[in-house]
DNA sequence: GTGAAAGCGCTAACAG
DNA sequence: CTGTTAGCGCTTTCAC
């Protein structure tokens, strides 16, 4: 079996609270022991036990990680980038998923409690009205958000409101005008609240009227019908959309590719989230990109801050920026006002 | 503080012992005392902790993933997988990624041991040969390895082989007769190899000549000078090629449009993986299947029946099966022999 | 500087 | 059926 802090100590010959203070504070021990039982250390090729460390109250150096999913490589790249400070910091992840269900929610924090993790990162549909995080706070359970954008809660997010808005603003500078935005199914979050409001204040401030945002059944082979005369029959079609995240976009643009609408000849695409793999479709995906992995590693800073108690700063949330990636999905619309109002298109679905 | 099950014994007024056997074995126990212990349970809100359970020796419940990177979605696809089930059977997931780096998987596999997971689902760079495996084998560890594929030790894949062999007899099928196949930075895989082989044995097989693997870098913005020459110049200039993986696929794709190259017109490519995103390329991007997810989910199941001891199966190695997708980023060649031979084309790179 | 001993939360003999 | 007790591996007083 594997050696303990007993086995070290015979071999030693000392006794196990030397070890002990040999392993954690080697400079009340004599050097002429901390060497012996260094050597006895290496000989035995021990390793302190974490269990035995957690079970006395001392710091589990666990943290535990709440996402939605990682089939969305949002949520993968926010992970690597904690995964890789964790692993350089010398702590460990607990993962789990929740697919945005409130019961796997609880499950999971509770069940990341009962392992004394120091600490969370997480990302919730909602995080102002998530009533788990109000427990965190009243347990004393120390979290950081990542891609929540909320100014109540530990947080770490890009302006969705300002970023949408940078993206609205720039499909009308390229003469755009009738821009409609598409949502996933989770239009709850938080993210695709603000992200409407920015289109919807970009819209206005151009004197345009936004729409509601049309939601989408991003699991679907094909758009549904009805979404399908929405986007591409009638005067009065959009020439763009404002697609609420990249996957979306990518779903949506397969979609009307089937009904033979090219892109972005036909209509125009604005994804949201910054996906690398964005850059290989072709045309190459205009987005708003989110440092995605820096998200994640800002949190866990944030985190750690938070646990060493060395967080000074005053702010709860933290707003990291974001950047437009002007793909290739959006094209120019001739500013020759009404007359050139692009044909109504049959799509051949 | 969280309650203990002192204070659960102390509320129901009986011994801890009572309290532990009405959680492990409630059929040993009084059901008037168990009633009554359940209830102190429920008012103190009380779970036992895992970290006594784990250090009194019992099972942890806690597995071990090992990763070379989430930025991949086919080990993204896999985790999920293991994550869904792990989560619905109650065990914990401490997750750590290698980035294929022999020191870390060194380290990830120690930390995980400490921390006395009961089992390791993982996927390294060459199973056969990695001493790291023998060491588990000799400590009793138990793991499943995804995606390796070897028959020396327990593992869930698909036939690299084969499906590679499936996937260039397709190409040739096509008209294809000089067909490359190129391959990341970890040509050393087992996968790769095994992938090579298959390719190899499907060009002999067709009476054609097959060349060493050419080496791709991931991450560069261009293919280099050198290798979009090899792949475009000459009378000799590959029609078709086998890529690797599909993110490979797609980098090379998005090298040859720099250098004005037309997919499928001016090259076929094939990719392996079967990303769910390369169904979304334009065009989507033919490839070979395997069922990540699937994989993941199988492993999972192995290690459970090796950890349960119910482990029938006499192989070692499951291999699951592949499938095509052809897509569209595969052309057809009118075979009519040498004279059809494509022109030469001159890259605008 | 070092050792003996208590105890973290829990389970598993062993008694009763 | 229930209680007592030992001990998992470790850190941490408190003596020496």
């Amino acid at each position: 079996m594997t050696p303990t802090i007993k086995d070290v100590a015979a071999h030693a010959g000392f006794s196990i609270a030397t070890v002990s203070r040999a392993i954690n504070a080697p400079h009340t021990v004599n050097p002429v022991t901390l060497d012996k039982v260094r050597q006895s250390i290496d000989a035995l090729n021990f390793r302190p036990s974490p269990l035995g460390r957690q079970l006395r109250g001392e710091r589990t150096r666990l943290i535990g990680v709440i996402l939605p999913t990682i089939a969305n490589p949002v949520f993968a790249e926010c992970l690597q980038g904690i995964d890789d400070l964790a692993c350089a910091q010398g702590y460990r992840l607990m993962l789990m998923t929740t697919q945005y269900d409130a019961e796997r929610e609880r499950h999971a924090i509770e069940t990341l409690r009962e392992h004394r993790v120091e600490g969370l990162v997480l990302t919730v549909a909602d995080a102002d009205t998530h009533p788990l995080l109000d427990d965190l706070d009243r347990a004393g359970l120390l979290y950081v958000l990542m891609h929540n954008d909320t100014v109540r809660r530990p947080s770490v997010s890009v302006d969705n409101r300002l970023a949408a808005y940078d993206g609205v603003r720039m499909l009308i500078a390229h003469g755009h005008r009738r821009i409609l935005m598409l949502a996933g199914t989770l239009a709850a979050s938080d993210r695709a609240r603000l992200r409407h409001l920015g289109y919807a204040q970009a819209m206005q401030q151009a004197g345009l009227t936004p729409a509601p945002a049309l939601e989408i059944d991003f699991n679907a082979e094909e758009l549904a019908p009805s979404v399908l005369a929405h986007l591409t029959s009638g005067p009065n079609r959009p020439t763009a959309l404002f697609c609420s995240n990249d996957l979306l976009a990518m779903v949506v643009i397969r979609g009307l590719r089937r009904a033979r609408l090219q892109i972005p000849h036909d209509m125009s695409i604005l994804g949201f989230d910054g996906l690398a793999m964005g850059e290989l479709l072709q045309p190459p995906l205009a987005t708003i990109c989110a440092p995605n992995r820096e998200i994640g590693c800002s949190a866990w800073r944030r985190l750690m801050a938070r646990i060493d108690g060395t967080y000074s700063d005053t702010s709860m949330s933290l707003t990291l920026p974001h950047a437009l990636r002007e793909g290739a999905t959006i094209a120019a619309i001739p500013n020759t006002s009404e007359t050139s109002r692009p044909r109504s298109i049959q799509p051949l679905a």
